[in-house]
DNA sequence: TTGTATGCGTTATCAT
DNA sequence: ATGATAACGCATACAA
């Protein structure tokens, strides 16, 4: 049954459909109610545009292959003007002719053209967001999956859309919100991944482009920012260890240039010395791979610790099995917290104590705050709420 | 330190900046190198806008607050016409002018304006992508950030951008793609998880919205697709556990009114009744809660499976943590093979094995191929590489 | 209340 | 080679 021919084209193999041979044409749209009279006039470019639509009888123009307010206009037999007037329900049309232009763009399927509307607003209803991290580490992260979700939620109230790019570096996350702001490409933009002295953050708050910082205000540079107080959460981890006998305990830190590490390292530092607990601080790039490699050498050394916070689930698990792997009980010989605690640290046995934030929830507000920044607020900071160690089964009593 | 006043506003808490009480007024753009004279006519609408520029002497006209090419016209001294074939790089202007413009071009820091290239051109640069998935199962498979990663690499080769929307229901997901059509959004859109008699496929291929299916042609429509051939893989998967004595097998399936969830299931069952071995089908909702439970419900009856393919990796690995629980061995007992294969599976205990793709690579090709139907490319169908099995740990020869 | 004219910024045509 | 000028589709100030 899979016996048709089959080319190889480099990176894939192609089938031929039974329509192999005909012209590229696509089906003709199913055009508004075509009426009867022929257009007059030799299209000009519009030949490269759309298909041209033989809708109204003596149109002398607006023939570009969609349907526009002209149309509109003529058959309902009022001004282009009324006819804007009465779709944007503004008063200056009477009741009647509204009622009438509106069935009539129904009737047409009208929808206005972004680009004339972006143009004449000189607005997009769009927000950007633009990633710069290795695609192969970012894809098991949960965090910007949930984040998205929560922004567009916000976003799709209020027709706005989300444009997304993901880059190689932070060099080409600068050039494309550069390239953004000078083409008026979105209303606005969501700034993630900050570190200190951020170049895109010092470039929006320059040249005006309405940025929200998903971080902590004090690497905001003056610009509106939603954070979590990531320093209380690690304050409130480590005591949960301590109180559970633990006096010595490792932190597996994400990438040490992003603003928001430094701000966990410190708390981390500080909440351990107040505590009389040795520390160590592990440093890595939020990678499995690397969660493993810097629990295996702190496990196998000599005084390792008695437990250890992630900086993500995804290394917490990978160091639950380094820990397994070791022979180690989990958690009567060493204690694990997760960080960005997701569904997977539900599903892992034992079940892992995690610092929990809802993100989808988060990512809702920084779109609001953006909305309002657009809407000409003034610049502040907002604290979101604060992640919270949700108690499971890889946290106990220190065994020593 | 942490003492400063804080306001709570519902969602979160506000701390106050020093800036509080000035107007919501944004530092003025470092505008391009602003000459002397003022500017003569009292701004009209353009208030709304950008800042007012004053940027050339005797501007008649455009002052919109960015730069534009009449700007740039007044300033190299010649008419708006050469400066956009200067700019574009077509012949009818002599070298010596189109150095110039250029030149001026870049002083200025001119970028074309999208809304006005977009309107001009009727054409957006633009991709859509629509997502009707509950976002918080969502975070968790690495699969779509992947894919974005992959389909982000061609586009910003070409200065495409990709619009990306998430919504509730593939109800909505119809509606945003009827919006986007009617509202000349986007260029092309590319179609996920599409199920039997998908809607979106009949409005893309009845509407002309040029739309590349990211799944089996048999599904698409007479659209475009790029499909991974996954009955092979299904197949592989089968004959590999039969190979290691296995006579009773489950499968963990995702979603069945997803259309690649049925051609995996025939292919399990062709390939099982094929073998003479005994199968089991157990249909979840892709979540790791669904993945525990019936994973359960299979062990604990009687007559168990010796082995189970699960749809996705997060699954695998709530199954894992299911047969620890009970006590069974992995892979001496029960072998799990894992489908969409990332980072997770090499870090659990033992490592998984796993029916792998490069799908980051897939999302390039599919960028690809939007690209050459929107330059006028029939459809077709194109094969990706199909997903191989890797082999760890977590299969072995059957316990009975 | 309704129609007219113009701006928005770019591309493309058609005259010089 | 160059310079006006007309689309593109929508919004809106202003005149009727």
């Amino acid at each position: 049954m899979r016996s048709r021919r089959v080319y190889s084209c480099g990176c894939c193999t192609r089938i031929p459909r039974r329509n192999e041979g005909k012209p590229a044409i696509r089906p003709p749209s199913p055009r508004v109610p075509s009426l009867s009279t022929p257009l007059e006039a030799p299209p000009s470019r519009r030949e490269r545009r759309g298909l041209s639509c033989s809708l109204v009888g003596t149109s002398r123009r607006s023939t570009t292959g969609r349907v526009t307010i002209s149309d509109i206009a003529e058959r309902a037999g009022v001004s282009i003007g009324a006819v804007s007037f009465a779709l944007n329900g503004r008063k200056g049309v009477s009741d009647e002719t509204r009622e009438r232009v509106l069935r009539v763009a129904d009737e047409l399927g009208w929808a206005p053209s972004t680009a004339a509307r972006s143009l004449a607003e000189a607005k997009t209803d769009t927000f950007g967001l633009v990633l710069a991290r290795d695609p192969h580490n970012l894809g098991v992260e949960s965090f910007y999956m949930e984040f998205f979700a929560g922004l567009e939620i916000e976003l799709s109230k209020r027709g706005y859309s989300l444009l997304l790019q993901v880059v190689g570096s932070p060099d080409d996350a600068l050039a494309t919100l550069r390239k953004w702001q000078r083409t008026r490409r979105v209303d606005g933009v969501v700034l993630t991944d900050l570190v200190d002295g951020d170049q895109r953050a010092a470039f929006a708050a320059s040249s005006g482009l309405p940025a929200v910082v998903v971080g902590d205000p004090s690497i905001a540079g003056g610009l509106t920012s939603v954070w979590t107080d990531d320093a209380t959460s690690m304050r409130e981890a480590v005591r949960h260890l301590a109180g559970l006998g633990h006096r010595r305990i490792a932190r597996v830190a994400g990438l040490g240039s992003l603003a928001h590490t430094r701000i966990r390292d410190d708390a981390f530092a500080e909440e351990t010395a107040a505590l009389g607990i040795a520390s160590e601080l592990l440093r890595t790039d939020y990678t499995p791979e690397a969660g493993e490699r810097v629990t295996r050498e702190a496990l196998t050394g000599e005084q390792p610790p008695t437990a250890l916070i992630y900086d993500n689930d995804v290394m917490a698990v990978a160091g639950l099995t380094v820990a397994m792997e070791l022979g180690l009980g989990v958690p009567s010989e060493v204690s694990i917290i997760a960080w960005d605690d997701s569904v997977l640290c539900e599903h892992t046995l034992p079940k892992l104590t995690a610092l929990s934030h809802d993100v989808v929830a988060f990512g809702s507000h920084v779109a609001r705050r953006l909305f309002d920044l657009v809407e000409g607020a003034a610049p502040e900071a907002f604290l979101d709420s604060t992640p919270r160690l949700v108690l499971r089964g890889s946290t106990g009593t220190a065994s020593i």
